[in-house]
DNA sequence: AATAAATACTTGAAAATGTCAACTATTGAG
DNA sequence: CTCAATAGTTGACATTTTCAAGTATTTATT
C-alpha cells in the first residue's frame, strides 16, 4: 500500500492517470468515499504504526478504554467485523497487556472487554496523535464543511440508508 | 461479509451495540468515513452480482468504455491498485469477453484498455442499476447535502489533503 | 417443564486479496 | 551513448476474509 501513496491518479498534478477522473467513476459518490477512505487508511497505519497498533486494533482498545464495557459480539457489529476477526484481534491485544477479557456477568456466553492500565495509557497517547493527524487530514475542509460531513456521513455510516438498500 | 449487513450495530435500531456509538470511536469522522464505505461496498456487490461484476471490475469496465482509452498503469494509479491486480482484472474482464488489450501508440511498453461491444452493453445496463442504487442510498441527504458531500469527498479523495500527512 | 432453536465465543481450514521481487522491453534523462 | 526509470507481466509469499463446525449458554416454543 506504500507505493499507492504516490498522488499520481490525482487531478491537477500533471501526473497520468488525471484525464480519468472525467469519467462517470471519477464522479461517482461511492468512488470518491472508497478513495477518501484508502487515502484514510493508509495515513492512519502511519500514525499508529509507531504505536505498535493499526487502524481496528486502535479502535478496539480505544472502545475497551471506554466506560463501554462492550462484549465481543458488540464490538463485531459496531465495526462490522466477523466474530473470528475480533477474537484474533484480542489474543493480539491481550497478548501484549493491553486488554482483558472479563466474563459479562449479564451473559455467561460472553465476555466483556477491558483495557489494562498500560492499554490506557498507549491509547490516550496513539489518541493525541489521532487527532492532530485528524485535523490535518480534514483540513482542506472548512469547520462548516467538517461538520456537515460529519452528519452526512454519520447517517450513511449507520445504516439509515440501508433501509432502502435491503428493501 | 453478507453476514455483515444486519444493522445491528447502528445506533436507534434498539440492537446491543448502540451504546458503542457514544464512544470517541462512534464519533471519529476517519471511521465514520470507514463505516460509510463498508456499507456502499457491500451493496455495490450486491447490486454488481446479477452482471457478473464486482466494484472493480465494474470501474476498470466503465472507464474502458468511455472515451479515455486508459493504460494499465493509469488504472492502477487512478484506482489505487498493484499493477499486478490491474493485470488479473484485465485478465478476468478480457477472458469474458468485456475488454481488450491494444498496443498503446503514445508508447510501446503499454497497452490501452478498451471495452468490447458485449463489455460496452453489459456496462451500460449495469451502471443504470448502479445509478438507481446510488440514488437510493444516498436518498438520506438532500440534494444541498450530496452536492456538499461530493465537493469534500472529492477534494479528500483526490490526495488534496495528503500533502499534510506526507510531510 | 421439556425440547428445540438461536446465540457467544472459539478454532481452524479454505478462499480471496494484497505485496513484493524479478524479468523483458521500452522510454527518458544525463 | 549509457544508464536509470518505467510498463506490463509472472509468480511466490504474506495477510485478510470467509465459512464451517464445535461447546456452552440463553431464548423461544410446545
Amino acid at each position: 500500500m506504500a507505493a499507492q501513496q504516490t498522488n499520481d491518479g490525482d487531478p491537477g498534478t500533471g501526473s497520468s492517470a488525471e484525464r480519468l477522473w472525467s469519467t462517470s467513476v471519477g464522479n461517482d459518490l461511492a468512488f470518491l468515499l472508497a478513495r477518501a477512505n484508502a487515502l484514510s487508511l493508509a495515513r492512519m497505519h502511519t500514525v499508529l504504526a509507531p504505536f505498535g497498533l493499526r487502524t481496528r486494533s486502535y479502535s478496539v482498545l480505544s472502545i475497551a478504554a471506554s466506560d463501554a464495557r462492550p462484549s465481543q459480539r458488540e464490538l463485531s457489529d459496531f465495526l462490522r467485523l466477523d466474530p473470528s476477526q475480533i477474537v484474533s484481534l484480542i489474543d493480539q491485544l491481550e497478548g501484549a497487556g493491553l486488554v482483558r477479557r472479563e466474563p459479562d456477568p449479564r451473559d455467561r456466553r460472553a465476555n466483556v472487554v477491558v483495557a489494562t492500565d498500560a492499554g490506557r495509557a498507549l491509547v490516550e497517547e496513539a489518541r493525541r496523535t489521532v487527532i492532530d493527524s485528524d485535523r490535518a487530514w480534514f483540513a482542506v475542509l472548512s469547520e462548516d464543511e467538517r461538520e456537515q460531513l460529519f452528519s452526512a456521513l454519520h447517517r450513511l455510516a449507520t445504516g439509515a440508508a440501508a433501509q432502502f438498500a435491503d428493501a
